[in-house]
DNA sequence: GACCCTAGAGTGAACGTTCACATAATGTCA
DNA sequence: TGACATTATGTGAACGTTCACTCTAGGGTC
């Protein structure tokens, strides 16, 4: 009832060698593109190669190049659109550049997350493109100076020797919020944090944190959801509301937990924007489609992936930074409903 | 400016080898739990791997093995959230079982979808996941018999030879949501189709289609969305309503596009669910925060991703079955606001 | 003591490619 | 015409692992 191949071995480059009468190598250079193959001989290799449908073993060839056009992404939850959409546009921008995506979600269980990272190098990844995790800058440096592996961080604008950070400009984007929200006449505001606070996502809440001291001099109201779920998010506004009824606008962390917070608000009886103001960070599309519609903080998750994968050609073909490199993008917010 | 790594190679096996004081076979041994290795040599051999801190080229091995403990996972778009959770799942399954994912978008440009899939195969992927696309059944086919390749489908019903697929019980679900708008009392139902209709993804549309014909008798109705966005979603509901003013009623083929029609009523001043009823499919988390909050039928993303693995495993230990094998999930319509 | 068996360990070859080098044929120029 | 480039192609080794086999030492059996 089963069915076992009957050979299925896909051919090799001996294969084409043979049928088209020459060697391994001079098939070797039809397909790397090598100046010094006869116009006659190249078409002859093509035509072969185009008949058994050959297709080079990746694996071999990383093998003695240490290559792969390959590289691995990471993240914590692959069910995080910001995540997903970086995610596609990185293989859009891939695909064009001959490469491949890896991509792995974090193991919450292992020790340091290291340990995830260094399981994608044993695929030959040319380099890795890390989403926010839990590990630490030290643990990334040192990881990439043993490694020799080419690193960019997207989303944590924290300059660590050899890394390539991109990010949104957090201070600005936190500035921007905090403008937007005293211009809206808020004067009392509540953060609401994903669970990698406070060990290491410190950028937003810091940026936040500053913003809110300097514009209304208030001193911050942070809670943290387990899971950045609607679900959680509710919750933890419902805490937060129960912890300062005062509060008249609430910050989250990510465009779900927003959506969770304008549930809690619904369910406690407050209106939005009028009693309490909701401000999302991502910009994913159905924050259009809630009542009132989402004010979000858009990240560019599209352009971010492309330069994302430029700054992984560079460190490629010319080493990582050595000081570490930052590249903030800048914040745009999108102003709806909610505020 | 930039750093060249030092030293970047990884020990290999001969190094631990060396170390160890014993041959590569010892120590390929030791890694592959080998019961004839005195204990005394493996704790050596694992003191040293510990040390060097050494993890086998997944390469390397694949190569002689032609098996890597990996598997690829294909889609049009990553950023469909049922994808998305379905591929969280899949990598939680395959973590259990030691697997790891290589994740990939389709090419729309390529031909016909085969390409992608044998791009896969460089990747000494064991099998490959293939979610809805345009690729025919015929080729899926030819291109599993001719690569010995073992492929899981998730999300096409048809019963193909060499392949398992897994997928919603459409005529059930069809069935179960026509039972529920009649009952609503409505009359006059109009689709609202992704890109892939009509070329391949015959069997929503079929099981739509036969139930309203048998459930009220009527022709049916429906509209194609460029691209499965909620702005898409939104212009063809309209065109649908421009068609067809007398439709009540309104079953998109997933909730992003559900979302779309929503839009597209509040935009023509119809009351949801009086004048138009509205069901999505997928059971996305954002279905509940949108006013009223989507009816929908759900997809269990992760116990199907979790299906999927074990028919993976299933095929890759005992090979395809021969005749293809469906794996039907029952419907399950999640009765909220816009109906 | 001759025999076989078994546990433990090692060796050459293979996987499919590219690299570095070698070779052969052709053209160029003093 | 000989020396030397240049172009086109081929060959052995290497990448890091496992497979199939061989070898050795020790123990049991008759």
């Amino acid at each position: 009832m089963t069915q076992r191949p009957s050979d299925p071995r896909r051919p090799t480059i001996i294969d084409v060698a043979e049928l088209a009468g020459v060697s391994r190598q001079t098939v070797s250079r039809v397909l790397s593109d090598h100046p010094r193959v006869a116009s006659q001989t190249r078409a002859r290799v093509e035509k072969v190669i185009e008949e058994l449908d050959f297709r080079p073993n990746r694996m071999a060839r990383a093998l003695v190049t240490k290559t792969s056009l390959t590289f691995g992404v990471a993240s914590v939850d692959m069910r995080n659109l910001h995540f997903a959409e970086t995610c596609s546009g990185l293989q859009t921008a891939a695909r064009v550049g001959g490469y491949h995506l890896v991509v792995t979600e974090l193991d919450r269980d292992d020790d340091d997350g290291i340990g995830t990272l260094e399981t994608l190098l044993t695929f030959g990844v040319d380099g890795i493109v890390l989403f926010p995790s839990m590990v630490s800058g030290a643990d990334l440096e040192s990881f990439v100076k043993r490694n020799g592996c080419c690193l960019v961080m997207i989303g944590r604008g924290a300059k660590i020797p050899g890394v390539v950070s991109i990010a949104l400009d957090e201070p600005g984007a936190a500035r921007a919020i905090l403008g937007h929200l005293t211009e809206r006449g808020k004067s009392r505001v509540g953060l609401l944090m994903n669970e990698m606070f406070p060990r290491f996502i410190h950028t937003r809440y810091e940026a936040l944190h500053r913003a809110i001291e300097e514009t209304i001099g208030q001193f911050t109201i942070p809670v943290e959801a387990a899971r950045p779920t609607i679900e959680q998010g509710r919750q933890a506004a419902m805490r937060l509301l129960a912890i300062d009824d005062d509060v008249d606008a609430i910050v989250a962390f990510n465009d779900t937990m927003a959506m969770g917070a304008m549930k809690g608000c619904h369910d406690l009886g407050l209106r939005i924007p009028e009693d309490v103001a909701i401000v999302g960070y991502d910009g994913i599309a159905y924050g259009e489609v809630t009542v009132p519609p989402l004010t979000t903080m858009v990240q560019d998750s599209f352009g971010m992936a492309e330069a994302a994968f430029e700054a992984m050609l560079t460190s490629i073909k010319e080493g990582s930074p050595r000081e570490g490199e930052v590249q903030l993008w800048p914040p745009q917010l999108l102003i709806r409903g909610t505020t």
